[in-house]
DNA sequence: ATTATCTATAGATCTATAGATAATGC
DNA sequence: ATTATCTATAGATCTATAGATAATGC
């Protein structure tokens, strides 16, 4: 129909954020291009248009998630303690809303065992935010602190908030979640 | 044919095995009934003599690993040093292997979207391994800790595993191993 | 005239069930 | 006689493609 260039990129950008919704709620595998695309309001005939494969999606909302990230971490270790940030991702409120989390508590299992292209997508796009952890750790501990050990901290994170997120007892749940704040606040130290 | 009920265990058995390889290899969701069925040598349609559902499956299998992961791990703990059992647990080998890995780091962020009878069955036959580990922190440590601190542990151990798995580059994912490693070794200090 | 979207469909797979077959304990 | 296993199939879903339809820029 010949739209405005506009009109496709927009269509692109809805496929993309109902995938990482979806993706972030219910698993990669466990959500059909027909879910998404319905999500979008349109219907899966119209995703090869816009993608060359689910794969292809997989990678690039990946991507998208992993800069969006970057970004919001740059700006919390602007201003804010690390405390904060800490808490905040750990809360019970991050571990109800999946939907909208961190794409490495939700994805990080399944990622591993998709393509490399997948997996280089996503170890390049995370650097950043490693680095950025790195740095800001190095100059708060006042030795040098490596990418590796950012990732470190980010797997505790990471893995403290799907076990809370795997345990039905909330009581039980929060006190991992505040655990994790402990573990991390010390590692960071 | 009314074969020795030896003979019914056996097969069970022989399900329950390549469920749980097949499970932590590739993910619940992305494997087939088919598949796991084919593995223990058999045809789809025996599956629902052994089982009432993939669920009950997952539930079984899941608790069976658990367990096994308990009793491995008070043997770790006896003996061992846990800087031996951290470094086995961040080990290359763990990291290339998943199908007879660590149960959580492959499967905790599916369990958790799965449904209560399957999250409790996780939490329950979890609970062991974390009393076990909370216990030898306390001593070792000299001040009470946690199950909710042993989980941040494991979370830890789990989460840079996941880390490790989907970082392409082997050096930087055996750095990544490494770092997990000293942090591990700083948390229960 | 161009092209994003639609409907329809191919072909594979998924979980689950039905009914036939065959192997062994009583 | 019992029952674990088999083949066959239902009905839903999956990724991907083909061809018709319709909306807008030139």
């Amino acid at each position: 129909m010949r739209y405005a260039p506009e009109h496709n990129d927009a269509t692109r950008e809805r496929i993309l954020e109902a995938a990482s919704r979806l993706f972030r709620e219910h698993g990669i595998a466990a959500v059909g291009l027909a879910k998404i695309m319905a999500e979008a309001d349109l219907t899966v005939g119209t995703f090869y248009t816009h993608f060359k494969s689910k794969e292809a999606l997989v990678r690039e909302a990946l991507l998208r998630l992993l800069d969006a990230r970057h970004e919001a971490l740059e700006q919390a270790l602007h201003g804010a303690d690390l405390e904060v940030v800490v808490r905040a991702y750990l809360s019970p409120e991050h571990r109800d809303m999946a939907g909208t989390g961190c794409p490495i508590a939700s994805l990080a299992s399944e990622i591993a065992r998709h393509p490399r292209a997948t997996r280089s997508a996503f170890a390049s796009h995370n650097a950043p935010t490693l680095d950025a952890l790195a740095a800001w750790l190095s100059s708060r501990r006042g030795n040098e602190v490596s990418r590796a050990d950012a990732a470190a901290l980010l797997g505790l994170l990471a893995g403290t908030l799907q076990l809370a997120r795997a345990t039905p007892d909330r009581a039980e749940s929060d006190a991992i979640l505040e655990a994790g704040v402990r573990a991390a606040i010390r590692l960071a130290k």
